[in-house]
RNA sequence: GCGCCAGUAGCUCAGCUGGAUAGAGCACCCGACUUCUAAUCGGGCGGUCGCAGGUUCGAAUCCUGCCUGGCGCGCCA
């Protein structure tokens, strides 16, 4: 509804300027935004304050006429003119009422389909498999796999691609290792059980020992050349290692699968091809020895432009190789639209690098949009990149044990006669919607600190607020023992906080349509606890099942149950399950 | 040195494309459970929006300078 009164109020312009009240070439900057303040309506238009200049007019005698001309229409019950020249607008109660049925009726929850879907790829999570997952790909792994899951359900086409770091120097060593394990009769996979464990070793020989370093360099080149041997060791590491990943993703709930992964090693034939297609372009240049692409835009120390590095000296490739590689792919092979990368904000240089070189290089197309979209980093108490009380940092899957750990020993203080399986069960749920609603609900390029004691706290904004606030509406309907299907009958909104209820469910599209466009989950998050808040304070101040009348009863019902829709969808586009009683 | 980001209540954070009296949560203080889960709700306390200029009818938001902190800057990713 507030493209419904821009609309209006973009006819009225015309009009003004076929009366010549305003210059026929006057572009008007107004918006239209839902108010902060009840008392200035639901919505308010700045456009008269923004005319007065060009009509040379006082605002609110511009606003009169504004106002004056506005037609009668079924959504807008009442306007005002306020302060110095704002329009206020007064949803129509009937027509906000008629919302929440049509909402409630509709199994997408009033949210239409985007008219032209894009295929979007989604870099996201990304892990060096030489290594465990860390507390750094957190931010990645769940911020995308938000956005993934919301452009998802608007009706896009989206492409995961798990971009994971199975390529490059760091394999020789790990190979090294495994091969002389082997050698001494160990059991690999045991070994490989602690992957963190595995690559401290590997580094600390490679480190100490000759023979070691120069069989670790060795067994790199072997596997540049596509030795067989090497390759199978390879896989094997590759297969132990994404296996953690998947253990990880299944238990925070991600929606990354085996289908998803497509690695760095997936674009080593193309890295010539990416030399070659740079060549054509005449962009390549080579400077002591490597092969460089200079753009001017890009300047470093004195003014001198900044090298891409595309081929080493030694004839080697490097990251910004393999990331033109998955651009061109993705643009060529993907087809894809939209590109979105979920990678710390600090490589935000190299990607705006990159891309600027993929444009260049004719790798983009010129409709195809390509985002980074960084992240901050996790922070300790210290107000230093989060690490464990040992120093060193902290491993996803210890983080994850400590909440849910933590989340069970709350959920048992609360519930002293609950059985042992169903206190694991609640107590991994609350743990990783408190795990992930924590780290969503931030604005997703700033820093911010990580804290136990904060995010599994169940007063306040967190987790286990949002969850409860869902079991309470489950609880009252299986009080009521009614079928959800069965309800019908007219909206009433007769109580202020019911019209501020329904308010909120309404605006769902328009939310999520705000995260897909920046890619910032904290906007659903934000919505959510607005909606779970008021509905707190609904359900304290409106008895539902024992409401004054048969019509009230089945008005509120049916806002109980569009407030769980919303917010078992919006929880679930987050990528955190629900619970029916806790 | 150059570049990017940040600085908002005691703490953790919001604040949209410049809008009305800068908002939440935590902490602290008061009040509310014979009534659908009090993991809750209502109220109070708390801010020179880093500093100084400028643009504007209007600035936390835009511009300039400065201060503080973080990060990045040629063959790692």
């Amino acid at each position: 509804m507030k493209e419904y009164v821009s609309e209006q109020l973009l006819q009225i312009i015309n009009k003004l300027k076929k009366q010549q009240f305003i210059p026929e070439d006057i572009i008007p900057r107004f918006t239209v935004e839902r108010t902060k303040d009840k008392s200035h309506g639901d919505f308010a238009t700045n456009l008269a304050l923004t005319l007065a200049k060009p009509a040379k007019a006082n605002p609110r005698q511009i606003a009169e006429k504004i106002v004056s001309l506005l037609p009668q229409n079924g959504v807008i019950e009442k306007v005002e003119i306020a302060g110095p020249g704002f329009i206020n607008f007064f949803l129509d109660e009937s027509w906000l009422a008629r919302q929440v049925s049509a909402a409630l009726a509709d199994p997408h929850l009033g949210v239409s389909r985007v008219k032209n879907p894009q295929t979007v790829v989604i870099d996201y999570s990304s892990p060096n498999l030489a290594k465990e997952m860390h507390v750094g790909h957190l931010r990645s792994t769940i911020i995308g796999d938000a956005v993934a899951r919301t452009l998802d359900f608007l009706g896009h086409q989206v492409i995961r691609q798990n971009h994971v770091g199975d390529w490059g120097t760091q394999f020789g060593m790990l190979l090294a290792l495994m091969e002389q394990l082997r050698h001494e009769g160990h059991e690999i996979s045991m070994e490989l059980a602690d992957l963190e464990n595995f690559y401290r070793q590997a580094k600390q020989k490679f480190d100490d020992s000759a023979e070691f370093a120069t069989r670790s360099r060795q067994l790199v080149v072997e596997l540049q050349s596509g030795n067989e041997n090497c390759l199978a060791l390879w896989q094997e590491f590759l297969t132990i290692s994404l296996s953690h990943c998947q253990k990880i993703y299944d238990r925070l709930g991600v929606g990354l699968s085996p289908e998803a992964i497509y690695g760095e090693s997936a674009y080593n034939n193309d890295l010539p091809l990416v030399v070659r297609d740079l060549e054509k372009t005449g962009l390549l240049i080579e400077d002591q020895g490597a092969k460089c692409v200079f753009l001017d835009e890009f300047k470093g120390q004195d003014d001198k432009p900044l090298p891409m590095i595309i081929q080493k000296n030694d004839g080697g490739y490097l990251y910004a190789t393999t990331d033109l590689a998955a651009l061109r792919y993705r643009q060529n092979q993907l087809k894809a639209d939209r590109i979105l990368y979920f990678v710390d904000v600090r490589q935000s240089h190299h990607f705006n690098h990159l891309f600027a070189v993929a444009r260049k290089a004719g790798f983009l197309a010129a409709t195809t949009e390509v985002q980074h979209m960084g992240f901050g980093t996790v922070m300790g108490d210290d107000g230093k990149p989060f690490k464990t009380r040992s120093g060193s940092v902290a491993k996803l899957a210890d983080l994850i044990d400590e909440a849910e750990n933590r989340a069970r020993m709350l959920v048992a203080e609360k519930n002293p006669e609950m059985d042992a399986a169903e206190l694991e069960e609640i107590g991994r749920v609350v743990g990783i919607a408190s795990i992930k609603y924590a780290d969503l609900a931030k604005n997703r390029s700033s820093d911010y600190l990580f804290s136990f004691d904060n995010m599994i706290s169940f007063e306040g904004d967190t987790g286990p607020y949002m969850l409860y606030a869902y079991t309470r509406v489950a609880s009252i309907f299986r009080k009521a023992e009614i079928d959800e299907n069965s309800l019908s009958g007219e909206i009433i909104l007769g109580e202020e906080i019911e019209r501020e209820l329904a308010n909120l469910q309404i605006q769902f599209a328009e939310i999520l349509s705000r995260v897909a466009e920046r890619g910032t989950p904290h906007l659903l998050c934000a919505y959510l606890y607005d909606l779970a808040s008021t509905f707190s304070s609904f359900y304290k101040n409106c008895p539902v099942l024992s409401a004054e009348s048969e019509k009230s009863r089945n008005s509120r019902l049916q806002l109980c149950l569009l407030t769980a829709r919303i917010l078992k969808q919006g929880l679930e586009l987050l990528g955190i399950g629900t619970l029916e009683r806790m």
